[in-house]
DNA sequence: GGTAACATTTTACAAATGTTAAAAAATGAT
DNA sequence: ATCATTTTTTAACATTTGTAAAATGTTACC
């Protein structure tokens, strides 16, 4: 069970004793591609972590549904204000291939922040690494033109492109899919 | 002193013993309207709460400085790089009043962390606010438009309105400053 | 293999925003 | 108060991106 999750990562950075308690409050589980695991307006009770597997966060707007988040193997995958503030979340989160995850109820794993110290300085090294991946999404947006932020997107996801449909990654890009073809379309 | 500290919302999740241990290591700092307290491209070696004052947060590009953060009295003010990474920070940040600050030194808050379990989960809570907030700029810039983005600054910021050049308000919503000058203008 | 459902591209046009430059207004320093 | 500097607004025009609809391509399933 420990050997399997020090294979992951996220939990490389854990004692032998701290992830012998995180194991004891983890289930691993399987859902089929198209599976929403996380539903807007819900509280969702649980962490996970993406094993393997690719998902997207996305919020149903009135005509539109904008991708904001990818997940891929590895990355830990939560409902931010279930999370953060106990209220229901925006996001709707969506597996877009068979995955297995890894669940942790929230209700187990604040316990854990409030008697282990390790643990608790692991999450917050969780947060600070989504706060700052998020950051710099958004300073791209002012300082880089479409076809750079696809561009970029290419070189630094390059399982995603080939597996996600061009309409998640246009609105995740911060565009319509049209002018995601016209930016495809101008490089060939 | 821990009086002092117990009037700013962030503190007051602490309880005395560790309010008196963070004491320790704090101090008061004033600086002038117009100071740079955190430079691109150097390791900023404190985190700092805005006790009184106005600061923002950009960067440098070509052409343009992109204001990506406003800061007010109460909040936390740090270079996300320096404070995430130990690498320098791709951010300025700039008093925009004569403002007063506290000062922790990045080490001996890391320290802290290491030590005192409420104070590492304290660490945490601000990470995990800080991101919440940002996911919700990046969503916003796909759902509202800029005249809609605007009226909600003016809404949740009314002192920055009256205190902050709109140049600066113009970047941080994500047009430019001729694009906010019609927005104003179609609202009279 | 054929068909239905869905995804992507293309086209034509509309709307929003950017660019540049200049004028007007506000601010600050002496 | 006046002058110089900076900020904000306005104007004209260019560019980008969006919208809607049709055409083409792809996938899954019977």
């Amino acid at each position: 069970m420990i050997e399997q999750l020090r294979n992951i990562e996220i939990f490389t950075s854990l004692s032998d004793s701290s992830l012998h308690e995180l194991a004891n409050h983890i289930e691993h589980v399987k859902y089929k591609k198209g599976t929403i695991i996380i539903h807007a307006d819900k509280i969702e009770p649980h962490f996970y972590v993406l094993e393997k597997g690719i998902a997207r966060a996305y919020c149903n707007g009135e005509n539109q549904e904008i991708t904001f988040w990818f997940g891929q193997s590895g990355n830990v995958l939560f409902s931010f204000n279930s999370y953060i503030n106990n209220r229901p979340g925006y996001e709707n989160v969506e597996l877009l291939v068979n995955s297995t995850l890894i669940q942790i109820r929230l209700s187990d794993l604040f316990s854990l922040y409030e008697d282990n110290l390790e643990i608790a300085n692991w999450g917050r090294k969780i947060a600070e690494q989504e706060l700052i991946a998020t950051e710099r999404r958004l300073i791209d947006r002012a300082f880089k033109g479409a076809a750079e932020r696809y561009q970029d997107f290419i070189n630094q996801s390059p399982e995603l492109i080939k597996r996600v449909a061009l309409k998640h990654i246009a609105s995740y890009l911060g565009v319509t899919q049209v002018t995601l073809s016209r930016i495809r379309a101008a490089h060939k």
